[in-house]
DNA sequence: CTGAAAGCGCTTACAG
DNA sequence: CTGAAAGCGCTTACAG
């Protein structure tokens, strides 16, 4: 049924190891013979059993992935920047989620023992980077997305300038004149959201900080909250664009006009951000760009090259719409000292500490 | 280095062939024999090769995926449920997109030849029907993901009612008192397409079309133009969310109020859908089920069980949110008679016909 | 430049 | 209930 290396060989009257070594060009094969063979295989549409070569060379010439979800706003260029790089490169991906639990981790591994794929790509899911290192540990090559800041320095990683992502939406506030920020965090235990905020702090102090979770609930909650107490404030940096999202909407609900009253920037420049009302400024996250990079370490560590020790660092990028326009766009506001000393932090996110 | 099946057989003292049984429940095996096999195994933290596994049996315990992109907003949805059912069955999920064109589509073809997955899941790419049709006809085990409405015979596929969506969200604009609504579509080319616009016309007949192309900006240039036009509308029906999100941008920019002074009704309930001003109604696409669904009609192939010849139907569900509320919800408004003859159909995507 | 043979790590008749 | 042997479809020393 199925066309083999011997069928080949045969048609072509030579051996398998010739045939084998036309497929992959290895060693001197006589150049009339070699284009005898090619024909063979054109006309009869040979093709290679990938699993065949796979047992005879050790290798799968596949790489895995794993994420914690796949319905994530910013998750689909994340893995479109994978398949591309990983398919250019006549790689296979397969495809894992945590989603169902301790159930879905043994399987996991139970594909790694087999041998399934040959190195690893992972976003990590909450509370599984003990399990990786121990993968990584047994010789199997990890790069990780940080999506999270977790700065491990088991294997290689590519992360984004999260600091220089909140100074720059500080920078940016502070060039059209507020004063007085909201910062709408996510989740205290992510590194991402320590560095967001301390590059924000230090460009523009505040102690308005909401402890959210990444939702548009927590988004919302924070600027009634805020509101309900009466405590000034000219503007809302949310640490991603769905609890800014809720920012916007809570402001609406209040009749505070965008950005008149009260400038928004969020983070991530998902897909949305673009159609929230008013259009969201936003710090963009260069995720197809982490996927493709991480993709590319990981073969490239597969084809020998070693990995860098440092973690491959992408640029954030501010992407200036009108929930926070450029300044001089709005009319007169001005400085006044930054930063109050009224409310402590607050939080909103039902997240645990 | 790696254990293999003979380390497991020589420590347990038997043949690999009852390593191999105790491993698949198959055949007699005398219960203490087994009983140490399996100590013998877990002491070694044994995992069968997949690889060879897979080359001995002939099969790979893997899927394939195909999909035109991973950035639409409601595929990672289908993806989840499909990678949630795969991975719960013990199978591994290949990903591929044709996203970079003839070289995706060879490269493609090529690991079908080399039975990298033993069967495909497949949300079209554009054009390529024809292609996964001559696939199937070649044995590959195929189910459809038809978002598109294209309807072959030629293998299983999992579609949503169409029609039926259309028609509820007429049926809903219809109770509200609307009647000169405003159709903005997708490329006509698709069979989803005109599905719902024939189910929305069949309650509502409407000769105010807008052929879009599913963008923000064919949604928006919709309304635009009519609004231009002076045409009187009461309502939008848009093919996708997107669309209605630019609908809904182009209304607010003109001081149009929605709901009361136009209804809108998207289509998909993506997560955007709660998040536009004011909250779109829309109807439900149940994306995540025919992902599960499709994931289990191919597993079922791959087991023995016979698919269905009739493409199996999922149904759509009017999800109500503020763009378009109940009846009553709203004042006054009344009849008149449906449909009127202004305008013919206009066209505002950028969609080769 | 070319081929025979062993080996990758399993499964599956076949024989007992 | 159990095992020896062949086979899945390749690659890779080794020998010529």
């Amino acid at each position: 049924m199925r066309v083999t290396i011997a069928d080949v060989a045969r048609a072509a009257g030579v051996s398998k190891t010739t045939v084998s070594r036309v497929l992959n060009t290895k060693g001197e094969v006589d150049s009339k013979t070699a284009a005898r063979v090619r024909d063979v295989i054109a006309s009869l549409g040979y093709v290679p059993s990938s699993g065949a070569v796979g047992l005879a060379r050790g290798n799968s010439r596949t790489v895995g992935m794993l994420v914690p979800s796949l319905t994530w706003a910013w998750m689909g260029e994340v893995l479109q920047g994978v398949v591309d790089t990983v398919e250019a490169a006549g790689y296979g991906l397969l495809l894992f989620t945590f989603n169902r639990g301790a159930d879905s981790v043994e399987r996991f591994t139970t594909q790694v023992s087999a041998r399934a794929f040959d190195g690893l790509l992972v976003v990590e899911p909450e509370n599984t980077l003990d399990k990786i290192i121990a993968l990584s540990h047994k010789g199997l090559p990890v790069v990780l997305i940080d999506d999270r800041g977790s700065h491990p320095d088991e294997f290689p990683s590519v992360v984004t300038t999260n600091h220089e992502g909140g100074a720059s939406a500080a920078r940016h506030l502070l060039a059209d004149g507020r004063s007085r920020p909201l910062v709408i965090t996510g989740p205290e235990r992510f590194g991402c959201v320590r560095d967001r905020l301390g590059g924000f702090r230090e460009i523009l102090p505040t102690d308005l900080v909401a402890v959210g979770d990444f939702t548009e609930l927590s988004g919302r909650l924070a600027v009634e909250q805020l509101l309900a107490a009466g405590t000034p404030f000219d503007s809302v940096f949310a640490h991603n664009d769905i609890s800014a999202a809720g920012a916007l909407r809570a402001l609406r609900a209040a009749g505070r006009s965008v950005p008149d009253d009260i400038a928004v920037v969020g983070f991530d420049d998902i897909p949305m951000a673009r159609h929230t009302e008013p259009p969201l400024t936003t710090v963009r996250q260069p995720t197809r760009r982490m996927g493709e990079t991480a993709a590319r370490m990981l073969l490239g560590h597969l084809g020998g090259t070693t990995a860098p020790d440092e973690p491959v660092v992408l640029p954030t990028e501010l992407v200036v719409r009108q929930s926070a326009p450029l300044a001089g766009a709005r009319s007169g506001s001005n400085s006044g000292s930054p930063a109050g000393s009224s409310p402590a932090a607050f939080s909103v996110g039902s997240v645990p500490a």
